[in-house]
DNA sequence: CGTGCTGTTGAGGACGATCAATGACGGTGG
DNA sequence: CCACCGTCATTGATCGTCCTCAACAGCACG
């Protein structure tokens, strides 16, 4: 499969980067000419190394996750992927070597494969593509520093609630709007920094609420204002623009009147 | 304080970038030239939206955290900054309102101010200068991916001698050796996601082991190379160079042979 | 010499982890 | 077609970490 990607794959990038500010036509098509390759993963393939990590992988379609194996095997899941994202790019603006990190697929998964000698020139050529380039990354800081809150300071049942809520959102951005989750228990609770037993009781209670559907081993959401409301969602973060303002700010006032004073 | 900046405090961001790939001395110059006004601050005061978010601050001295406000008065905060970070770029980049994020000084600082045009200009005039600063960027995002680990995977023990020894070697890149961590309790546990009480608690431990000193109010690391073994501290993820190899991988093997292969 | 802020201590309880076992399901090969 | 296996979901019981509340002590500041 060398050559020119088929539009349809690339699109999903081009369109991706679209909605951070990459208006012209002749960037997206630089843009779209960069992948050369693909390639096709099954659940639990790793993504990154391919080869000598002259290169880094765009997702087109699947879900997959970066993450950390930490001493004793519990791992820690930084963030999920969805088509349009990048896997490992961060390598190629810090390169150095990195601990024990590195993306797997969480699905069957097709990448597309950009090399460094590629977008080195992609970004001489087209300044306003590394720009672009740049606040894709920053986005993703963004998504880390909000996942941080969830693990410092939210409560198992509003944490879970928050990631499930993230997860819709950002597949919504990239035009997938089923409220169906693809993940399964284990990479939500590593995700969540919560063992997969608790995960387990969490959902049994997000189904007696009513947010879940109790379909085995789907997860899917029934009830996304009530989710929102028990994390307390603010999907600003995700920098979504005026695509999905709905998703802003779903707040239920009924419990806390007076202290919100209280740190002046 | 108009006009130039008086070299001795310029040169701390320089210095900085510097050590992330900055080499060609003309780069360096026109860094140097971008601060133009600087500012002191107090505990306490909020350091980004100065004027009307058109100019970010790069801190010169004193401590520094970025942090976020929740309902109910909590704070996490993400990171801790010290001398030659940037506090509030990811603005310029990723200018979309940011929910309740700030910056705040934590002791007495000052910063420099860096205005957006001018910036600009400098990106324009020297693409290696963005692409350097665009490496400062992915460095706190790979600290934010660390913290995450922290958060999630380590309990309370680890995950403040961990906290402790990212602060230590940070400061040592900076040039500042002290085995002092400039922050209160109250700091750490805001960013350690733990109860004010709690993190007390860890503290007496550490001192009962000898990790810390035990004067009153100021945070002293008397035995590193314990502090590093409990918190598994490797360093790698903080992109130093080969400034500070002996921050990586303190690894007490005592206790886990058998079971490392586990996760195959 | 009060008044804050920070650090310290104690008691009690909640939240979430761990261990261990069982179920449900899909795929595979006989 | 059925037996087997691996993965994922579920359940119960127990335990420990960490939180909350509440009070107090020390120090720095005006």
């Amino acid at each position: 499969m060398v050559g020119m990607m088929k539009p349809p794959e690339a699109g999903i990038l081009v369109r991706r980067l679209r909605t951070l500010g990459l208006d012209r036509e002749e960037d997206q098509r630089a843009l779209a000419g960069l992948i050369r390759h693909k390639r096709r993963l099954g659940r639990g393939q790793e993504i990154v190394d391919l080869d000598t990590a002259q290169n880094f992988a765009v997702l087109l379609t699947g879900v997959a996750c970066l993450y950390k194996r930490l001493r004793g095997g519990n791992r820690q899941i930084y963030t999920f992927h969805y088509p349009g994202d990048l896997c490992g790019f961060h390598r190629y603006v810090l390169p150095e070597a990195e601990g024990e990190e590195a993306a797997m697929a969480l699905s069957e998964c097709s990448i597309g494969i950009i090399r460094y000698r590629d977008i080195d020139r992609a970004f001489e050529q087209h300044p306003k593509l590394g720009f672009v380039i740049w606040r894709v990354t920053m986005l993703e800081a963004s998504i880390l520093r909000e996942r941080l809150v969830n693990l410092g300071r939210r409560p198992a049942l509003e944490r879970v609630a928050h990631l499930l809520c993230e997860q819709l959102a950002r597949r919504e951005v990239i035009g997938v709007s089923t409220s169906i989750v693809p993940l399964n228990q284990i990479d939500l609770a590593d995700a969540a920094g919560l063992s997969v037993v608790h995960i387990n009781r969490i959902f049994q209670e997000l189904r007696k609420l009513g947010v879940l559907s109790d379909k085995g081993r789907t997860i899917e959401v029934l009830d996304k204002e009530r989710l929102m409301s028990i994390a307390e969602f603010d999907g600003r973060y995700l920098h979504m623009g005026d695509a999905l303002r709905h998703w802003e700010v779903a707040i239920d006032n009924s419990s806390d009147e007076g202290n919100v004073e209280d740190f002046t």
